[in-house]
DNA sequence: CAAAGCATACCAACCAGTCGGTATGAGTCA
DNA sequence: TGACTCATACCGACTGGTTGGTATGCTTTG
């Protein structure tokens, strides 16, 4: 699903899809019945493929849970490498274009990037009970995280290169610092 | 310039840019040599918009650079209310789907967002010398601003309403609470 | 009159989706 | 075993409609 995120939902025909995947029209619409279908599919394929890549990664057996939020977060500053298309969220990409139109994709999307989010707020629940936090929650830190990602990716395609995100994911790093404080067990 | 931001540029027919705004294809074409450099032209004057909305609101008058930067904040949080097109970036809605195919348009929605960065760096700059804080820079925090507001649209877009984007405008505020403390004489 | 501003009709390219047809393989029965 | 049926997977030419853009001529203004 690259040519999506490289040039969008509506600017990729369902001839270039087909074309690029290597299969006709016919089985096309033989597995989808629409391209909006497409669209749905992709984006829970995407939300699939998002819990694989973080749900039971290395760093979430730290038993410290502020230094797992932060090696989460440093781990998705690590991705930030090579072209906009390769690091940045197809859900966000599609939502943003999507949303007024096609409301299945929206709802598609934000089951990705929410869901995400809702894998994440435990961890962040644990922190902030850990250091006794006061006026944050794990779910709305852990959508607060989503939200400064989505954001970084927007500043990334607007400057063409990823040196912008980074630089968003270097502050909300720094934000879960002054909240947390370092994290205790490490070094 | 309505269309635009509820159905994105590539959703936007010229015919339909033309119906709404009460002119004829061949008026269109005098005036813009492409679809493309209305797509530019929209950017730029986005940007003059923004410029107008912010540069001299009375909030900037403060004394202290600290409540002017919350007041910004402030201000943008206000301004989250209603349907997305309402509140959301052209900008960054024209350069996720554009940054790819249309270099031309990528630039002008830079110049827009970062142009409106750089207008927010004196401030921030100004509130970072006042409290002697370390470790950030004006216009690194007036960019980080601008991304975690553009991220709180795509999470409102997903969402369908603008409460998600209140979220993470509140942690920004939260952020930045964090760095400076609370401004000095106001109350 | 001459140029600029604008309207209308038009075009080739492209779009998502359709449709008649084929290939294949599993199940049935003599 | 082999002829028959049925269902699923797949093919690709085709269609009706839309796209960005153009060609031409009228109309207003200086």
């Amino acid at each position: 699903m690259r040519l999506v995120r490289q040039q969008g939902f509506g600017g990729t025909s369902v001839d270039a899809l087909c074309a690029a995947a290597g299969v006709t029209k016919g089985a096309f619409f033989h597995h989808f019945a629409s391209k909006e279908a497409l669209g749905v599919a992709a984006a829970a394929a995407w939300g699939a493929h998002a819990a694989s890549l973080f749900d039971d990664a290395q760093y979430r057996r730290d038993p410290d849970p502020v230094a797992r939020v932060l090696a989460y977060v440093d781990h998705r500053a690590a991705l930030l490498e090579g072209a906009a298309w390769e690091f940045t969220c197809l859900a966000g990409t599609m939502v943003q274009e999507l949303h007024e139109s096609s409301p299945a994709i929206r709802e598609a999307c934000r089951a990705s990037i929410f869901g995400h989010a809702d894998s994440l707020a435990g961890d962040f629940h644990d922190a902030i009970a850990d250091r006794g936090v006061v006026g944050v929650t794990g779910i709305g830190l852990a959508r607060h995280v989503q939200a400064v990602l989505q954001g970084g990716f927007i500043m990334a395609k607007a400057n063409g290169g990823p040196e912008a995100a980074r630089d968003a994911v270097a502050h909300l790093r720094h934000y879960l610092v002054l909240i947390f404080g370092e994290e205790n067990d490490h070094d």
